[in-house]
DNA sequence: ATACGATTCAAACAGTCGTCTGAACCAGCC
DNA sequence: GGCTGGTTCAGACGACTGTTTGAATCGTAT
């Protein structure tokens, strides 16, 4: 029970301060002063400041993605043989992050100002990090996503997957509660229940490849 | 005719640096290296490092800003007295911007990804900069789908506008083709159409607020 | 108590940061 | 010619960067 304090209190504090002054805009001696710690402890905990990123990503994002693939499962197995309810598939994708923003009181603005802010930073670090810790998890909900919506391309849905990250990542920084102050922005539950609205009736849309002219392509749909 | 070379030489060297390593991760050194120019250049032409960003910033976003405006108001006369079709309010907004991308050949990509990168960067400066840029901007465009949108309430459309800014400056991004590079993502026209569509679908979805169990709210609907 | 591995400490390393200075340069005008 | 205002230059300012060192300190098991 010696170190587990310090290592703590630093990742929190990098949490806290990567969310608010991005990655290379914060020093590690902003750090280590919010932590309370000596500057060495990083080093002698992490060894660099790529690794202090890495460690404050993992620490947050394993649980999510985790859970991700539970509900992921409970919803394939809530449909049988036949195809999942697109609702459940995008709400075991948006909803373990979203969570995260209620569930750890306080912490939870810092860390989803945190994560939206990573999925803009092409970092060579970040840009790791995301492959490591996304591939597995957009295989599996490409999959399910594509049997949701048969009448979709692969390359459509991997695309409008795209769209439904960024407009979770930029609902997760909450820019706009400070550029519009008049509007509160809605949280957890209410967030949620928002973005699987949104998000469903737009993969719904009729294949925009075909949209005015053409019909549907069929392709996969007997597959 | 003697300054404006060096000047825009760094500001373009700005953009491009400032899209790859953000803000705070660039130099003023990197920038007047690329630029080929001393580096007092920067301070006797702008005077500050944060004035550079908004220089940057401005000079791409003025004309974007300025396109929109046109455009919703030729969606709008379009229409006469009937609100204006929502597709063509949405590609108002999202078109100009877009464009970039494919308008300045080997910059638009630079731009794109500084303007995405913007979206999500909490520091001050970058905030009254799209405070200045955008509140003009966002107040027409949301009288304009509120008038598309009766059934929705004022908030509710915010809260999509938002949403619907996160997938545009994600795919401005364009992480995705660096973490899945198997599926090319799309440029230019095609993305636009596909944004424009999948956000139409997504702003016709009924209300979030009363989804299953409530009729829509009326609010507004009698404004 | 003594020794040991784990942890923390103050201090410094060589670079880099944004900013600023004062001299050099270069046009065009007297 | 000389002069002026706008522009560029090399160089330096103090402050801050990530990283490293070696000694001091801690709890614990011998």
């Amino acid at each position: 029970m010696s170190t587990p304090d310090t290592k703590n209190r630093i990742i929190s504090a990098a949490e806290t301060l990567f969310s608010q002054h991005g990655f290379a805009g914060t020093s590690l001696r902003n750090v280590t002063s919010e932590a309370g710690v000596n500057l060495a402890a990083i080093h002698y905990h992490f060894g660099t400041k790529d690794a202090l990123l890495r460690a404050v990503f993992t620490r947050r994002i394993e649980p999510v993605n985790q859970r991700r693939l539970e509900m992921l499962d409970a919803a394939e197995a809530a449909a049988g043989d036949r195809a999942p309810e697109l609702e459940a598939v995008l709400e075991a994708f948006l909803s373990p992050i979203i969570d995260l923003k209620r569930d750890i009181e306080g912490e939870g603005i810092v860390w989803s100002r945190f994560i939206g802010r990573i999925y803009s930073e092409p970092t060579e670090v970040v840009e790791n990090l995301m492959r490591e810790q996304f591939d597995e998890i957009l295989q599996r909900f490409l999959h399910a996503l594509e049997r949701c919506l048969p009448d979709l391309g692969e390359a459509e849905i991997v695309e409008r997957l795209q769209f439904t990250i960024g407009a979770m990542s930029h609902a997760l920084v909450d820019l706009h509660q400070r550029l519009m102050p008049d509007y509160p922005s809605a949280t957890g539950a209410d967030l949620l229940q928002h973005l699987v609205t949104f998000t469903a009736a737009a993969f719904r849309a009729p294949s925009a490849y075909a949209c005015q002219d053409r019909h549907p392509e069929r392709r996969a749909s007997a597959s």
